[in-house]
RNA sequence: UGGGGCGUCGUCAAGCGGUAAGACACAGGUCUUUGGAACCUGCAUUCGGAGGUUCGAAUCCUCCCGCCCCAGCCA
């Protein structure tokens, strides 16, 4: 799976911890919290969560931190579920779910209670924020610090009984106030919400906060190596400290650095934000990094696999470009996309020697890079379209396409030459190429004959197909979208273009998810909204543009 | 000027005291019925900086600089 590379620390981490007989068995987890969907950073960390498991013959499960009710959705679940699936990952039946923990976790708090190393506090949320103290300065006790055991104990039980409104007492481990790790200052375990949970309904009305929670799940699961983001090392001391103080099994936390890739956001506040706000037609839409979004794009399981793969695991913060992402597409689609012939933009194209209403068919290779996958029948005729791009009038130098007076090869069919262009008397917009075809390269060649630099795709007017094409573009403009004001101001307004083309006869009943090469364009996928009559097909990636370089230097040596 | 991390090519990333892997990107070339793909070649005398230890340092020590995270009853 890995490059011929050394092991990353946290497969060294593993090796010494089995080496040693820390622990006997692997067990990992993917924790995602249900209160968003799935994106391109969560593939990197399911990655390494399955991915360590397997390596070492051991499991992963797939749990759903669903501690704070107020934010998480069943439809989340089913989502995450779907995502993870999709991504080619197994947990088997070990589907669990923090909420089952719950009465395990108040039996260990009121452990904590009786050993005196939590109690009740009254303080308001702004009193507990102040009596923190600041990075700088220690924090100052609560007044409710010492209180009884029995007490905390009487208070703490009243608390789950529903007695006390929301917010107005918080159960709290005593650490230590002066703790120059903000974690450690006597942390919330669990605050009121009287809220309904999604699978435990009304049973609770206190819920236990992240760093008591975690640890305890990984306990009782037996997880070995919790693996997690680089932003929760500060927590590891609070994590170790519940699970010591309980005498429970105690798993080793490791942290790693999350993924960041350029001109996006792997934020579920942002990505929030984005759909909820409209930017985005939905947690789907193909310009999102989601795992909905970028498999509705075209993006396979298998590319983002790799992707996340080569990527390494660190933790250095990285950047990573998005032209990895699309070489680990562009890899895989190359050698197992079928190719077909569209016109995005049509030009019209005369053949004035053809005969009328002749048709004949030609044979092409359904992927050149794979002959087993067989051959295609494409119709030619006298009325034909070709890409706009791949006629100038006025051909600038290096440009080897059609242009008047030269002659150019149609893939698989006819040698061309331009004789007339035809425009319209009133705007002077092109409308259609007047050519005469050479009865001698049928086929596309000409067999001890001159040849021809520019080769160009096309299809047979009369029976191609109307489709709908829809051309994306990064969504931000910045590799930093957070770079400048709001990350929103960044967007790209060009992220999206839709066009609409012909596709060649055969593609007119694809059935969603299929993914082709359109010859010398890109590589485009069938979107679920498409029908017979009316497909639409997303660009997953294009392919590279060697031409549209060139211009591009020019244009900015002349510009 | 508290604590925790991190700094090796444009971007990721190996390297674990013996004299800078690989990938992407980029540049040039071969080939080509996709200006695609494939293939070949090039691309860090140098590892944030300065000292030191050593026959030898990206790797060890010291100091300095820079960047990230933490003051939710979020995860």
């Amino acid at each position: 799976m890995t490059e011929a590379t050394g092991a990353n620390f946290i497969q060294e981490a593993v090796q010494e911890d089995l080496a040693k007989g820390r622990f006997s068995k692997v067990i990992t987890r993917f924790p995602p919290e249900p209160n968003g969907y799935l994106h391109i950073g969560h593939a990197k960390a399911i990655c390494i969560d399955f991915g360590i498991a397997e390596e070492f013959g051991g499991v992963c499960n797939l749990r759903f931190d669903d501690t704070n009710p107020t934010k998480e959705e069943q439809h989340y679940i089913d989502a995450i579920q779907d995502n993870v699936r999709w991504l080619g990952f197994d947990w088997g039946d070990r589907l669990y779910y923090a909420s089952d923990y719950f009465d395990r976790m108040y039996a260990w708090a009121i452990q904590l209670i009786k050993d005196g190393k939590a109690y009740v506090d009254d303080q308001t949320p702004d009193e507990i924020r102040e009596n923190r103290g600041t990075l700088t300065e220690p924090g100052r006790p609560s007044p409710y610090r010492d209180r009884s055991i029995e007490e905390n104990l009487d208070l703490f039980e009243r608390m789950q009984a529903g007695e006390f409104p929301d917010g107005s007492r918080v159960l709290r481990a005593k650490i230590d106030m002066a703790a120059p790790n903000l974690n450690l200052r006597d942390p919330v375990m669990y605050r009121i919400l009287a809220v309904p949970h999604h699978r435990t309904g009304n049973r609770w009305k206190i819920y236990p906060m992240y760093d008591w929670a975690h640890g305890l799940e990984d306990s009782v699961e037996g997880i070995s190596h919790s693996l997690c983001s680089l932003e929760f090392e500060d927590h590891r001391p609070l994590y170790d400290w519940y699970l010591e103080q309980l005498g429970i099994h105690h798993p080793r936390q490791i942290e790693f650095a999350r993924l960041e890739l350029e001109y996006t956001v792997l934020s579920k506040r942002k990505l929030i934000q984005l759909v909820e706000g409209g930017y985005v037609t939905g947690w789907d839409d193909p310009r999102l990094p989601t795992l909905a979004g970028l498999r509705r794009r075209g993006y396979t399981p298998a590319a983002i696999r790799n992707f996340c793969d080569r990527i390494g695991v660190s933790k250095a913060h990285s950047v990573v470009e998005f032209a990895l992402l699309e070489h680990c597409l562009r890899e895989e689609l190359n050698k197992s996309a079928p190719r077909t012939m569209a016109v995005l933009r049509p030009l019209k194209v005369v053949l004035t020697n053809y005969p009328e209403g002749k048709v004949e068919e030609f044979e092409a290779d359904i992927n050149p890079e794979d002959p087993s996958a067989g051959k295609r029948k494409i119709p030619f005729s006298r009325e034909l379209w070709i890409e706009q791009d791949d006629f100038r009038e006025d051909p600038p130098k290096k440009f080897f396409r059609l242009s008047p007076g030269r002659e150019v090869r149609l893939k698989y069919a006819y040698y061309i030459t331009c004789n007339e262009v035809i425009k319209d008397p009133d705007t002077g917009d092109l409308i259609e190429l007047r050519c005469k075809y050479d009865p001698e390269t049928r086929g596309g060649w000409l067999p001890g004959g001159r040849k021809v630099k520019g080769t160009s795709h096309w299809v047979s007017a009369p029976h191609a197909v109307r489709a709908e094409f829809r051309l994306y573009d990064r969504l931000f403009t910045k590799p930093n979208p957070d770079e400048g004001k709001q990350f929103l101001s960044n967007l790209n307004a060009q992220s999206l273009e839709s066009i609409s083309g012909f596709i060649e006869a055969g593609l007119e009943n694809a059935p969603a998810g299929n993914r082709y090469q359109f010859e010398r364009q890109g590589y485009f996928s069938v979107d679920p909204v498409s029908k017979p009559g009316a497909m639409a097909f997303n660009r997953s990636v294009s392919l590279k543009d060697t031409w549209a370089k060139i211009e591009n230097k020019k244009n900015n040596k002349n510009g």
